[in-house]
DNA sequence: CGCAGCCGAGAGCGCTGCTCTCGACAACGC
DNA sequence: GCGTTGTCGAGAGCAGCGCTCTCGGCTGCG
């Protein structure tokens, strides 16, 4: 049956808080962030707002999975399944930068210090993980063509990154070397790292021109990871 | 001349007050840290706090400074100059990690979202160097001692990493080659990465052996960079 | 039409960072 | 030795925060 007015209604008006949210957010940053701010943003006394979300905690919760699914949207919008998996590899680190540039608040949120209790909520794990997804369909597509050495002469060591990860890492194409699996993280820990150190703000001095240490430096990752 | 009881009297206390924020911190973490109640676990009342620290933010960076510190001297300690390269890299890297995981609110606090407005203190700027000047040393031993290869055939690119970091990177040796700076920045840059990722979370459930994860892709990183 | 359930508003609790004022005390010059 | 000056701790107070509870009004269902 078709939603009463009422969850039409109530739908709506969640819309509009974290939308008042997330412009706060983009601002002040979720430590200032701020619900009843948010509430005299969109008019409202701060109490009605905890009929919509239980505490300023959810509220944050519902800005980190927006945040995951708008970066996992831009990195697989980045992606250009027929071209050559270096390049493929190289245009979403360089969408992951840009989407952080332009969103540093939600990007701290994202991958800064965890700011709730410490305990990262359940629901964010399929958002979070579509941008692995995206760098894995990548490798895994790379190894279906044999553009990748299936052995690169790490050690065997199965079961250290788990089969369901290493499921999202490969794509289908599940039996990428253990290896291959290692290095695909680490690689993703370092584009995280890079990005971050640059946001953070532990690059200021250090590096002049930003843009071209970042596409030499996903050069050298994209090397390491046999692409 | 000698310091007045004075003195004497307001170091002790600013000591007494920076070690309840310490404990504080390790407990609670930043965002939760509290100067009125670090006042009480001190003693005194909560206004009397800020004539030693004129606000939260500035106690927070006395506590900054203090983690840099005590992170440098932990992969100062692990750093024995008698080892080959390789093992150097990796005794620093563990150390690291291990300082990480011994004090998670504090690495936090370092290499997190920074929580105060958004810009790093000058006075933590040599602080924080300390780390990379350790694994710089290590890979300009390492270049004087011909062990590093001179050119690993990236695009020169000189002034991309500034003298003054190169410097650091290379301990004494500045004329390391251009991609051995870059790749001792992207490798620092990656160690964070990997560090980071498993202390915030975001590899729980992906890896099995984070112990053993974390010794390969040092391996790995060290690789890299020629050692 | 009447009733149950949802919703917004207001008041209020305990907490926070921070400021101001005031009385007490130590350090210095005479 | 004594007064002056500057420092210090305590208390009260302000504005803001997250969150709870209660109450009156409105909506949608029977």
């Amino acid at each position: 049956m078709p939603p009463t007015v009422r969850e039409r209604v109530r739908a709506e008006l969640t819309a509009e808080i974290t939308a008042a949210a997330r412009r706060q957010l983009a601002e002040v940053g979720a430590a200032a962030l701020s619900l009843r701010a948010v509430a005299r943003e969109v008019g409202m006394a701060s109490s009605a707002v905890y009929r919509y979300f239980a505490s300023r905690d959810d509220l944050l919760t519902r800005l980190i999975i927006d945040g995951y699914d708008a970066l996992g949207a831009a990195a697989e919008d980045a992606d250009d399944p027929d071209a050559p998996p270096r390049e493929r590899w190289l245009a979403v680190c360089r969408a992951v930068r840009s989407w952080g540039r332009a969103h540093p608040h939600e990007y701290a949120l994202l991958y800064g210090s965890p700011v709730p209790g410490y305990a990262a909520p359940r629901d964010t794990v399929p958002a979070a993980a579509r941008v692995g997804v995206v760098l894995g369909r990548i490798l895994g597509d790379a190894a279906r063509g044999g553009a990748l050495p299936e052995a690169l002469g790490g050690d065997r060591d199965p079961e250290l990154v788990s089969d369901e990860t290493a499921a999202v890492l490969g794509g289908e194409h599940a039996a990428l070397d253990d290896a291959v699996r290692l290095r695909a993280l680490l690689a993703w820990s370092s584009v995280y790292g890079t990005i971050s150190f640059e946001l953070f703000g532990h690059l200021v001095g250090s590096v002049t021109d930003t843009d071209r240490y970042f596409d030499l430096a996903m050069g050298e990752l994209a090397g390491l990871v046999g692409l």
